[in-house]
DNA sequence: AACAGAACGGAACGATCCGTTCCACTGCTA
DNA sequence: TAGCAGTGGAACGGATCGTTCCGTTCTGTT
């Protein structure tokens, strides 16, 4: 296992290059699941020590922290892909999505919120998101496909629980969430059989989850 | 110990009554909020102290095995109803979850499940409220209005999806709640815009659940 | 070949949380 | 008025978790 020249890196040096994105993997798929988690859950999914992710990540909230902004900053990108796209919107929104349910970024996001103060990168951040995320769904909703008495914030609370469904064993749960996020584009899709009932999701409703919850 | 005259209690016997549904109550809303929460924190929601709650229940798990056997009792007081209705199936069926969305027993138990060993009598009700949607869903079913591309366990992972949906605030969540049922009724509803990817759900997949998660 | 230090695994520590017990108090009931 | 069912909440002991610390392993350099 030599590797004197060195384009990637070898040895001790490789192992840590390789650890830092097996601890923020882990650490997704750990408070995904269980956003109260320990911290030693995610090292030993990770397969590695606690002092390797301390190492790192001086403590939990700065763990938080890097995994709510590498979750946002997939978010973004799948909406600047979308933006970019040269699909119709609808389709380019359907792929959207899919992605998002896929990477999680936005889920962790979401489920992270609230459980420690946001510095202001990620308010930035958040912002950004929520900008793109309207722009994408004006042009959705422009387009005539989109049945019109859903909200941005209904989207996402129910992006959100398509997120949740899990089962235990191997990638069933990934499986039955790209299903249920088809049968839910579904019933977004027009033409529309009956209105909803009920006012729609504020978005204020959601940027209240972002107050930490511990202050009043 | 005699109690000839008096239909309505009196005094501390009243409050005691009273204190055994508030109880129940408040246990149910707090741990379909959050299944792992203290004890005290029912406690305080009730608005009584520990002592008068674990008079009633000698320890967390019992109160937990009684929760969920009220909240399947409801469960299947909510399916039986459904199968005598004389609305036609799908009618009957809409209600019907409704009615399982608005309760939250259904829920409940699920959220429990695993947290405790199963009594026998919990694993009767459970298997007869399985028996109970069963008849239920075929009788939908055969009535040609369900899709037919999804599975009895499909709509119940979707209907626990939508009775996790939840807002800070008054009744906030309660409504987002009926309003995401009635769009997911939409999507399950014939004729249907295209299949759906991927298999269904089993129900293996959900009897998995009621192991205890102590066990291998 | 030997060394300095980066990186690591995991035991140990202190704080916090939580289930449960205990006891002093209240106000019916007889 | 005596007795006791019913109660509130403080206190206890065990478990959990974030964080620190130390001994070890491996790398790159002299």
């Amino acid at each position: 296992m030599s590797e004197p020249e060195t384009g990637p890196l070898s040895g001790r040096r490789a192992q840590a290059a390789r650890n830092d994105t097996r601890i923020l993997d882990a650490a997704r798929e750990v408070f995904l699941a269980d956003p109260d988690a320990p911290v030693s859950a995610v090292a030993a999914r990770a397969g590695v020590g606690i002092s390797a992710l301390y190492r790192r990540h001086p403590s939990k909230q700065d763990l938080l922290r890097a995994l709510a902004a590498d979750g946002l900053a997939r978010y973004i990108a799948d909406l600047e892909d979308a933006l970019s796209a040269e699909a119709p919107p609808w389709d380019a929104y359907v792929t959207c999505l899919h992605r998002v349910v896929e990477g999680g970024g936005q889920a962790l996001a979401q489920r992270l919120a609230g459980t420690f103060a946001p510095t202001p990168e990620l308010s930035r951040m958040a912002e950004r998101a929520t900008q793109l995320a309207d722009t994408l769904l004006d042009r959705v909703r422009r387009s005539g496909d989109l049945r019109d008495d859903v909200s941005g914030a209904d989207i996402v609370l129910l992006l959100e629980t398509v997120m949740l469904v899990d089962l235990p064993g191997a990638d069933r749960g990934a499986a039955l969430r790209h299903r249920y996020l088809t049968l839910l584009l579904q019933a977004l899709h027009n033409p529309v059989e009956a209105p909803l009932p009920g006012a729609p999701a504020r978005q204020e409703d959601l940027v209240a989850r972002w107050r930490s919850r511990s202050d009043g």
